[in-house]
DNA sequence: TATTGTTATACTCTATAACTATA
DNA sequence: TATAGTTATAGAGTATAACAATA
C-alpha cells in the first residue's frame, strides 16, 4: 500500500504521471455522470467560447489527433449536439456548429465541474491549487 | 498549433493529463538513453534502497500492476541485473535481488536524471520546481 | 503539391480473470 | 481460504500511414 517515498520525492515526472492517472480517471466518471465523455465535453466548450470551427482546428486547440477527433465529432452529432456544415470557404473543412441542445449539455455538465475539482484536488488549499494551476500553465505553454 | 486557452486555465485535471503525456514521452527518452526502460529503472532503484523484496511489495510501493510487474523483471533478469531468488520464509514470493551490474547501471542512469529534469522542467525556476514536486506529492499522499 | 476528413493498422497500457503453488 | 507469481484476453489511447476530395 505504502509508496516508495523516494519515487515523489526525487521524480517530480513520475509524480505527474501517477497523479495524472488519478485524475484523468476521476475526470471520466465525473463527465460521465452527465452523461457527456471528457473529450466531447473539451469540444463542445470550445465550440461555444469560439463558435464554428474545423476539426482540425478543434484537434489542435485541444491537443487531440484529428484521427480521433472523428469519433468525438461523431458522437456530437449522434447526440445532437454538434452538427457538421460545409464551410463555403473550404469545401475540404467542415464548420462544426454546436447546437442549442449541446449548448445546454455543455451549460449543465461545466456547472458540476467547481464540484468535481473540490473533491479531486481536495488535498490542496485554494491558494495551492491556483499554485498548481499556474505551475502547469508554465509547463504546457513551454512544449 | 496554439492552445484553447481556457482548457489550461480552468481544467488543473486536463493540464495535469497534458503534462504528463510531454514529460512521460520524455522520461522514456532519456531512460532509453542509457539503455533502460523508466519501469526497470524505478525497479532498480527500489531494490538498491530496500534490498531484496518480492514482486508484490514492488508493484505496491511502485504503483505498478503486479502482472505487469512479472514482465519487468524478466526483463531485469535477461539483461542480467536482477536474480529471482527464493524467499526461504515464504516459498511462494521471489526476494527479486539487485545483482552488481544491475547497481552500476542504476547508479549510471541515476546520474543523467537530474540534467534529464532541468531539461524538462526549463520552464520552471527550481523554487517552481520543487514547489510542484511538494503539491505533487500532496496530492498523492491523499490518494 | 498540400490539406481536410476518414479509415485501418499496430502498439502500448491498463484491467480483469483465471490458473499453480504455496501458505 | 487467501496470497504470490504467471498467463491470457480485452479495452482504451496513441501513432502512423494511406486514401478521396478539395485547395
Amino acid at each position: 500500500m505504502d509508496y516508495f517515498p523516494q519515487l515523489v520525492a526525487e521524480r517530480p515526472d513520475i509524480a505527474l504521471c501517477r497523479a495524472s492517472t488519478a485524475v484523468a480517471r476521476a475526470a471520466e466518471q465525473a463527465a460521465a455522470a452527465n452523461g457527456v465523455a471528457v473529450g466531447s465535453q473539451l469540444v463542445l466548450k470550445m465550440l461555444a467560447a469560439v463558435g464554428p470551427c474545423s476539426q482540425q482546428v478543434l484537434s489542435q486547440g485541444l491537443r487531440v489527433d484529428r484521427s480521433m477527433m472523428v469519433g468525438i465529432v461523431d458522437e456530437l452529432e449522434a447526440a445532437g449536439w454538434a452538427r457538421r456544415e460545409r464551410d463555403p470557404a473550404d469545401r475540404r473543412a467542415y464548420a462544426v456548429t454546436i447546437t442549442p441542445s449541446g449548448r445546454k449539455v455543455m451549460t449543465k455538465s461545466e456547472r458540476t465541474v467547481p464540484a468535481f475539482l473540490d473533491e479531486t484536488f481536495t488535498a490542496l488549499s485554494a491558494g495551492e491549487r491556483s499554485q498548481l494551476t499556474k505551475l502547469l500553465g508554465k509547463l504546457l505553454l513551454s512544449e
